[in-house]
Formats: structure tokens, C-alpha cells, sequence
DNA sequence: TGTCTCTGTAATATATCTGTAACATTCACC
DNA sequence: GGTGAATGTTACAGATATATTACAGAGACA
């Protein structure tokens, strides 16, 4: 369904006002995003975990772990570290907004809003923090990758990729430079709570690069793009 | 304990109310900023193309170019596609505030804010869009490891290590200067209960010594990083 | 349904890292 | 300076980790 054109966003809500998770979750619908729900601070933290979603809109007061604890709790997992946090809270005190926004949040919202300006804000997060999701194009020296188009271009020829490869590929190119265990390539990849050898990982690492290297159509072969850390990894380099 | 960099942050404000600048200004200053001033959106355009600062503040309204024509300028130009932007208004207008983060600005604040405020919303914001600047980096003199990449470096150049010489050298740089034997050495890096020789340690010290000093390609050899401490173990030096 | 691509596994081949031991060097102390 | 103990260095043969290949089944698409 949402084969051809965009991939869909994994959007985690939590609030414990029942209406406004409906509320948010409808727009948020209407957008395009691809919802789940919680309704306390557990609920988020069990949910996330589980799901491992794009994106996590956070309400500041909630019962069994405040928005805040849900946060540090959050930024405190290697898998859920980097997802983007935006806040929810009441008319506000500015104390608890720099606190939130310091603990690693990455907005703050303050009720009451308009479902145009959140859905606006949780693009304008997701720009920065998946931009392989949402982008237009994310470019890093000589490659480039289409999101909306899953296309992936190297000195401007396309390159062919299956699905797992573009995906590994766009993982990768979220941050580059970082390393990422062969764990965690099969929870973001393949998703969460799958059984498969971690050895298929390096085969289709092997894949990737072999298209990322040929060039294409008698082209001349590129310096290898990905870096093998030994007992770690892999990562993409940062000067290609 | 990783530190941060201390890089420092070059920061742009463009605003054409001085004293709003100034008021700006000197928080960010006290907040460990290099701060940059520009009184007019063209002002602010020359000064973004001539200086790439690392993160701008832009006001909303100004004279030659509003913030929203300099928002799109900045992002049409490839080296300053990829600057951040936050952008400020008079309390404001819903339109507005969806058009500025629709149009790329990667936040949006609302006259009047708290300096306070406004500091974490840029350091949230450079933790997206920079994290090298704002990131873990361990960093001691001219020596730099980065955990997240697994990366060393001497003078700016990349020094290849294995994984047991760098989870050495990770460990040595926790505490320059310390002496670690070389039985804290094998329960720290090889883990608890093995049974290895101690000498096998001075083997991998050697190691490091040689990959650290030799600077790589062709660069002038260093003197020693690693401190022998005759009897006990080995240290870091404490100036590099 | 038949073709074509994509996947995961297992087997095989390579590359890189490790620990040991043997030998060289330095150091502290007499 | 001589001496024994501690440390530095080197070479090498396993041991490990990764790369590559081939293949059969799964799945997509017409």
C-alpha cells in the first residue's frame, strides 16, 4: 500500500487525556502518519521499546512516570536514544519547557494548539532527525538518496537496490559516521523481535556495497563507502 | 566520562532591534557562544555566506528581506542549505509560525521568551543538526576519540587500531594521567576471569604505542603518549 | 500461473586480530 | 660498569571475525 510511495511514519502518542489522543491521533492520521497510542507514562515506555517508532509526542503530566521520566528513560536506551521527543504541556511554566528541551526533547509544545501547528512541528523534527524518512533528498558527498522516490543516486548514477539494502542504506545515512551493531541494523531494519542470524546481516552489507561500489554501467568503481568495525559494526564513512 | 568538545559554537543573530540583539547576545556569550550580529536580512545573508556560522537567529520581521525571504535564500544556497535556523515572531499569528517551520526553519520561538529558553532550544536544535559539535567526543589535546564511530584521531589524522588497543586507549583516556596495572587492564578490557598472561598486555601497549605514534602517512612521529610506570602499570600523559 | 526478483542459510574463502614465546633493551641498585 | 628484574619488540601460528558465493525457497507482479 504504501509500497510505491512514501514509507509510512510511526508516530507514538501519549497523554492520558483520552479526547486529546483522539484529537491528535485523527489529525495526525489525516496527515499520513501511521499512529499508536498510550495512555501512561508505562504504556509509553513499553510501547516504545516494543515498537521502536519514528517519532514520540510526549504529554508533560501523565500517571506511572511523568513525561519527564519518560524522557530521561527513553534517552537513556541505546535503541530509543535517538528518537525525537516532542513535549506536550500545559499553559507553561518556562521552568519545566528549558527543563524538557534539556533533557533531550527536541520540542515543546504548549496546550492549547492547533493540530495544523503540531503536525508542522513534527515535520520540521522529523527534517532534521530522519531526514531519510521525510527528506527530499538526503545527500552526503557523492551520494544521495531520494525518500519519497526510494531512489539512491552515487556520482549521479542510480544506483539498484533492493528493499533491506535501501533500508540498511538509509539507516546508515542517517548518521553517518556512527556505527551500527549488527542488533541493532536487524531491529530497524527487519524490525523488532525477529529471529534471523546476524550473519545474514553481513551478506546483504556485501550486496550494498557491490551496488554502492560498481557504478553502474561500466563506470569506474568507487573507494568502498561503508566502514567494517571489527566486533562492532558497520558505518558509513563521512568523506566520500 | 565522556566530555564535550569544546568547540566552540558560532552563532548568528540577526534581529533589527539592537537592543534585542544585545539582549540576545550577551546570553548566548554567557552561555559559552561566539556570537555573531547582523542588523537586516541582507545584512544577515552576507554575513551567513561569509561566515557559514554553525546555527542562525532570525527575526521574523526585518528590513531588506524578511526572515522568512532570508529562511529560503539560505536554504536554495548548497553551503548553506544544511545551517540551522530558529526563527522568532511577535507573539504570534498561527500562519505564520506553521509557514516558518514548513519553509525549513527548525523552530520557531514566540516574543517574548526567557534567554533561558532560547539557549536550550538551540542547543536542542545543534543536537540534531550538529551533533559533532554538541556530541560525545573525548578529547585530550591533540587526541581525540569518538565513541560513537569508534573513531581516533592524532593532530586531525585518523590512527587505525584494533579493537583491544582502542577499548585500552578508551579506558586510559577516562582517566589521563591515572595509572591503570596491568590486571585492571585485563578485567577492564578483556573482562572479568580470564587467564591470560599479564605480559600479553605489554604486547598490546606496544601496539598502541606504534599505531598512536606513527601519526600514519608520513606525518612527523609524536612523542610517547603512554607513560610506562615501572612496577605498576601504564598512564596517559596529562599533556599531549 | 509463470517469471522474476529478493531473501536467508550454509559453505567456503579471506582478512584481521591475538596470545605466546623468544629475544632485545632498559632500569634500579649495588 | 655489572647484574637481575622488568619492560619493549618481533615473529608467527592459531583463533576469530568478516566477505563472498551459490542456491533454494518465498514473495511480488503481470
Amino acid at each position: 500500500m504504501a509500497q510505491s510511495g512514501k514509507m509510512s511514519v510511526n508516530v507514538l502518542i501519549a497523554d492520558d487525556e483520552v479526547n486529546q489522543v483522539e484529537l491528535v491521533a485523527f489529525n495526525l492520521e489525516q496527515a499520513g502518519f501511521n499512529v499508536m497510542k498510550a495512555y501512561d507514562g508505562q504504556d509509553a515506555i513499553d510501547q516504545a521499546l516494543e515498537h521502536l517508532p519514528d517519532i514520540i509526542i510526549l504529554d508533560w503530566m501523565m500517571p506511572e512516570h511523568s513525561g519527564i521520566e519518560v524522557c530521561r528513560m527513553l534517552r537513556s536506551q541505546d535503541e530509543t536514544k535517538h528518537i525525537p521527543i516532542i513535549m506536550l504541556s500545559a499553559r507553561g511554566e518556562e521552568g519545566d519547557r528549558t527543563l524538557g528541551l534539556d533533557l533531550g526533547a527536541d520540542d515543546y509544545v504548549t496546550k492549547p494548539f492547533s493540530p495544523r501547528e503540531l503536525i508542522s512541528r513534527v515535520r520540521a523534527v522529523l527534517r532534521r532527525a530522519k531526514p531519510t524518512l521525510v527528506g527530499d533528498v538526503v545527500e552526503i558527498g557523492q551520494l544521495k538518496l531520494f525518500p519519497s522516490s526510494q531512489i539512491v543516486e552515487r556520482d549521479g548514477v542510480v544506483v539498484n537496490l533492493g528493499p533491506k539494502e535501501y533500508k540498511i542504506l538509509s539507516l546508515l545515512m542517517e548518521r553517518p559516521g556512527q556505527v551500527f551493531s549488527r542488533t541493532q541494523l536487524l531491529d530497524h531494519v527487519w524490525g523488532h523481535g525477529i529471529y534471523i542470524d546476524d550473519r545474514t546481516v553481513d551478506v546483504h552489507l556485501s550486496r550494498l556495497r557491490k551496488a554502492l561500489n560498481d557504478g553502474g554501467d561500466g563506470n569506474p568503481p568507487r573507494d568502498d563507502i561503508i566502514r567494517t568495525v571489527r566486533g562492532s559494526g558497520y558505518a558509513l564513512v563521512t568523506d566520500i
